[in-house]
RNA sequence: GGGCGAUUGGCUCAGUCGGUUAGAGCGCACGGUUCACAUCCGUGAGGUCACUGGUUCGAAUCCAGUAUCGCCCACCA
């Protein structure tokens, strides 16, 4: 039992706790402090690794509380727990962070060349990577440090080698020529994800194409067809021009070529039912290498595929004056040209909507490159069975509907990246062009095709998405691909945790990635947190300014009280908003149960030494007060537990704050005080109220551990234990599920009841807060034993002595009389004439005041209740229990009418 | 264009399966130097649960529609 000091101060309770933590080796299901009973299944927790260059920001923070918070909780039911901890290379983020670094050095990627910069960036993130694993240990993250993973790691690198070789043998692993999302800036193709569509004004532009006049082979002076297009320099690129089938304008066209402008291209009219008459001009200019639609029309009729784009998104080998200007400075003038040789017939503003990079904002080109695919169409079938029977659950639920959409419309994911910075693609190819993809470490021997020796044969440059390795993360973490005892141990997972923003990134690729490499689902849950947003429901960002740094909480209000917060707005799948009311509310509460925790240790009776052994309260010696106590205690834990298993855990943070602020602070410690300096009674009645209170607060730090892991450790560690406890709460055993006591809680609750009542009249009729006043109370039989023990406390607690019991309303009647506050507990369980010591008119005038509006707000709840009751078909059709309170709380607002009215009448 | 969510006292949010008088924190008003806590204690005021219609004995809760706000998905040039 260590003193507590008098003043909560979460820095210095924080940081000497966690090393403890550390010291006992109780973070790993396997160190040496560990309880877990190996009867129960494991459960782990999977956290999305945080980028090696990141650091903490306020969503890492509610995740990290929510995971820590799960894992807490089932280590606690004895269960081997395992958080496990990473960090993710992020690949084009990080190249990102690099590359601007590299740019005020007046350096650059190309300049640098692959080795160099690869080079560079290893020693950029050696010397990050620490920041976000010591903020996760701030927060308190009890994860299993010596099982970090790193998803550049040998293991990863192993798994992603066996994963891509698996996929490649069972085909669904493809390369070929598509048109794929490239983006000038990151000059690299993203996947379908990474484009963000973004609505912005652009031109429509008409322009005239001329008819070929197939006689003399050259195109028509008045013979044209006027296409709408709101990208002019893709005139370069046209193969042809498309119109509705069934557009009269155009049907005699359809068949007949046209000369594209510029390049002298002679492109046949085609007709297909992709064109929208009522669009534009009807006619639409096709350009099948940079356009998804125009490339489709293309296919259909066997139309020329010309690139126009280099990788910088200039203009590149049209043979026109424009090659090598941007594709913007060329669409300029290209616009111009055409204005000048008559053929732009008009131009009008547009909406549209554009695709960017989600990284860089560059404006996304299609464009046919070489590339590899995952074909995700049967992987997306087993992750649709897998939610759809039930093996893993999405919370909140209605995410299900965004899966099962998502999932059935998939499109392959590209999962080629001409970048450098990751896991470089395992295929080979020889000179014949022949494709070996091998697993080995070091390469395949030798083309699998023809045998030419692993020196002749060139692996492709490109380095996996990003997401490919972090979709491999449940099971790459655990040993995968080889059987080792950690996958066999702890896969698949119990709750996967992330914010709803990356359940297409990361969520659905682990599923189908684990599903098909692992044959199992890679978790059973899947809870998407909401984002963090400020007071005023903005996205938190640099830019804006309204970022908050958790780290700068937890130095000032202390890691619990940011945790409490973070965890008491989170709902599945919600953002919240977060500010510095949250905190501050959080941070009292973690200073109300420091000091009630305070008065407990110190209010310990004489008859027991300091160090004494952990015993329960006697029961024989136990009071009305100590009975309500443990019976909320035991009625906490059932809650407590029951929004545990809804993974409502801002509704734990709800009851626990209610459950130690209002009951055990507010009505438990005050009616303790008293039995506890009442030295009238016996020691052991004494030991046992204080037993009670170690009791109750022992069970209420356990239910809050998860939650505020480090002040619950410290003050756990005040109190007395059983030899039988282990040393640190950490690994302390969850409360046990005991019986309530319905009679006493009803019972106490009454006398809580009194007390309030006596409290409000004494404020109605302007009484000072000081004064004593004296009362008298008829109490209901069934009540009077619990009144009689708690009449002191109750005396001291409504500030009324001495406390008078009458046995019979009449002699309460006779001996009560004007100016005396009237008191009536809940259906007239007990009744009570409050005397202020000096009456003067005022006090009279305001009791009347008070019974007046006391006796109206009865009367109409009494008139609506007996409504209820009036209506035959409630009587009849409602269930006989609910018709039932219905009568018994008319009988009880009746009775509470009755006396309010001989009092007011009197 | 499709889908999803939100709308509850001044503010931020709870409200499980439809069932007593819809809760909390902050804020507000009034009162408090009682030996755990002023980061506190006590008392109180404040809500036609966005709107309309329906189902039901009974609706904040279920259904349909409307409005406002937000998000996601989407190849109309």
């Amino acid at each position: 039992m260590a003193e507590l000091p008098k003043a909560y101060t979460p820095r210095d309770v924080e940081g000497e706790i966690y090393e403890r933590w550390l010291a006992a080796d109780v973070f790993a299901p396997d160190g040496a402090g560990s309880t877990a009973d190996p009867r129960l299944p494991t459960f782990t927790v999977i956290q999305p690794p945080p980028n090696v260059t990141g650091s903490l920001h306020l969503g890492h923070a509610q995740r990290t509380a929510v995971e820590d918070l799960m894992v807490r909780h089932a280590r606690m039911r004895g269960h081997a727990a395992l958080f496990l901890p990473g960090l993710d290379h992020a690949s084009i983020a990080a190249q990102f962070v690099l590359d601007g670094i590299l740019a005020k050095e007046g350096l650059d990627r190309q300049s640098l060349g692959r080795e160099r910069y690869l080079e560079r960036m290893r020693a950029f993130s050696d010397s990050t990577r620490h920041v976000i694993l010591d903020q996760q240990r701030r927060v308190g993250a009890s994860a299993d440090w010596g099982r970090l993973r790193y998803t550049m790691d040998d293991g990863s690198a192993k798994a992603v080698r066996a994963a891509f070789e698996r996929l490649y043998r069972d085909g669904l692993a493809y390369r070929t020529e598509a048109l794929v999302n490239w983006c000038p800036g990151c000059r690299t193709s993203v996947s379908d994800l990474e484009v963000i569509a973004t609505p912005e004004t652009g031109t429509l532009w008409s322009i005239r194409y001329h008819l070929i006049d197939e006689a003399t082979g050259r195109p028509e002076p008045d013979g044209t067809i006027t296409v709408a297009t709101t990208r002019p320099e893709t005139i370069l690129g046209d193969t042809g021009v498309a119109v509705h089938p069934d557009d009269p304008r155009y049907t005699a066209l359809v068949g007949r070529r046209v000369r594209i402008p510029f390049v002298g291209r002679d492109v046949p009219i085609i007709a297909d039912d992709v064109v929208d008459p009522a669009f534009g001009t009807g006619a639409v200019k096709i350009t099948p290498a940079h356009d998804h639609d125009d490339h489709a029309t293309g296919l259909r009729h066997g139309l020329a595929v010309i690139t126009i784009l280099a990788d910088d998104a200039t203009i590149a080998g049209t043979g026109t004056p424009y090659d090598g200007l941007d594709r913007y400075e060329a669409r300029r003038r290209m616009v111009a040209d055409l204005e000048t040789t008559g053929d732009l017939v008009s131009s009008i503003p547009h909406e549209m909507v554009i695709g960017r990079c989600q990284r860089s904002d560059d404006v996304i080109e299609p464009r046919l490159k070489t590339q590899w695919f995952i074909r995700t169409q049967p992987l997306a079938a087993r992750a649709l069975a897998a939610t759809r029977e039930g093996r893993t659950s999405i919370l909140p639920e209605r995410f299900e509907k965004t899966w099962e959409h998502w999932l059935t419309d998939i499109r392959d994911w590209n999962v080629s990246r001409q970048l450098w910075w990751g896991h470089r693609i395992p295929a080979w190819y020889c000179p014949d062009g022949h494709v070996t993809v091998s697993a080995a470490e070091g390469g395949p021997e030798a083309c699998v095709v023809c045998d030419r020796p692993a020196a002749e044969l060139a692996q492709d440059p490109d380095i996996f998405d990003t997401w490919f390795s972090s979709g491999l993360w449940p099971f790459s973490t655990l040993g995968w691909p080889d059987a080792t005892s950690d996958f066999e141990r702890f896969y698949p997972t119990a709750v996967m945790e992330t914010g709803y923003d990356i359940i297409f990134f990361w969520v659905a690729r682990m599923m189908m990635l684990g599903l098909h490499l692992t044959g199992t689902e890679p978790f059973h849950a899947i809870y998407l947190s909401g984002l963090i947003r400020d007071p005023q429901g903005q996205k938190m960002s640099k830019t804006k300014g309204n970022v908050v740094d958790p780290l700068g909480v937890i130095d000032e209000s202390g890691a619990d009280a940011l945790r409490f917060a973070l965890i008491h707005g989170a709902t599945p799948g919600n953002d919240q908003r977060f500010g510095t009311v949250k905190l501050e509310n959080a941070r009292n509460f973690a200073n109300k149960l420091w000091n009630a925790a305070r008065y407990v240790t110190g209010a310990r009776p004489v008859s027991l030494a300091a160090d004494i052994e952990r015993r329960l309260p006697d029961a024989r010696h136990l009071g009305p007060g100590e009975r309500w106590l443990l019976s909320r205690a035991a009625a906490t834990t059932v809650a407590v537990d029951a929004a545990m298993a809804d993974y409502a855990f801002g509704e734990v943070t709800r009851l626990l704050y209610d459950a130690i602020w209002n009951e055990y602070c507010d009505w438990g410690l005050e009616l303790a005080k008293v039995r506890l300096t009442d030295e009238s009674l016996p020691a052991e009645a004494r030991e046992a109220t204080w037993w009670t209170l170690v009791d109750v607060l022992d069970t209420y730090l356990r239910l809050l551990h998860p939650v505020m892991p480090f002040i619950t450790e410290a003050l756990w560690g005040a109190i007395p234990h059983r030899a039988s406890d282990p040393g640190l709460l950490i690994v302390a055993r969850w409360p046990g599920v005991v019986e309530q006591d319905l009679l006493i809680e009803a019972q106490v609750g009454a006398l809580i009841d009194l007390v309030t009542e006596i409290r409000n009249a004494r404020s109605s009729a302007r009484l000072p807060a000081a004064a004593w006043l004296e009362t008298q109370a008829v109490v209901s039989p069934a009540l009077g034993p619990a009144f009689e023990a708690l009449r002191p406390a109750i005396e001291r607690l409504a500030r009324a002595r001495p406390l008078h019991r009458a046995l019979t309303p009449e002699a309460l009647h006779a001996a009560s009389r004007p100016g005396d506050l009237a008191v009536i507990v809940g259906g007239g369980e007990i009744e009570a004439a409050v005397r202020p010591t000096a009456v003067d008119d005022g006090t009279e005038a305001l009791e009347r005041d008070r019974l007046e509006h006391d006796l109206a707000e009865a009367e109409g709840w009494l008139a609506a209740a007996r409504e209820r009751l009036a209506n035959e078909a409630f009587v009849a059709r409602a269930p006989v229990r609910v018709v039932d309170a219905a009568r018994a709380r008319e009988a009880e607002l009746a009775d509470q009418v009755a006396r309010l009215r001989d009092r007011f009448e009197r």
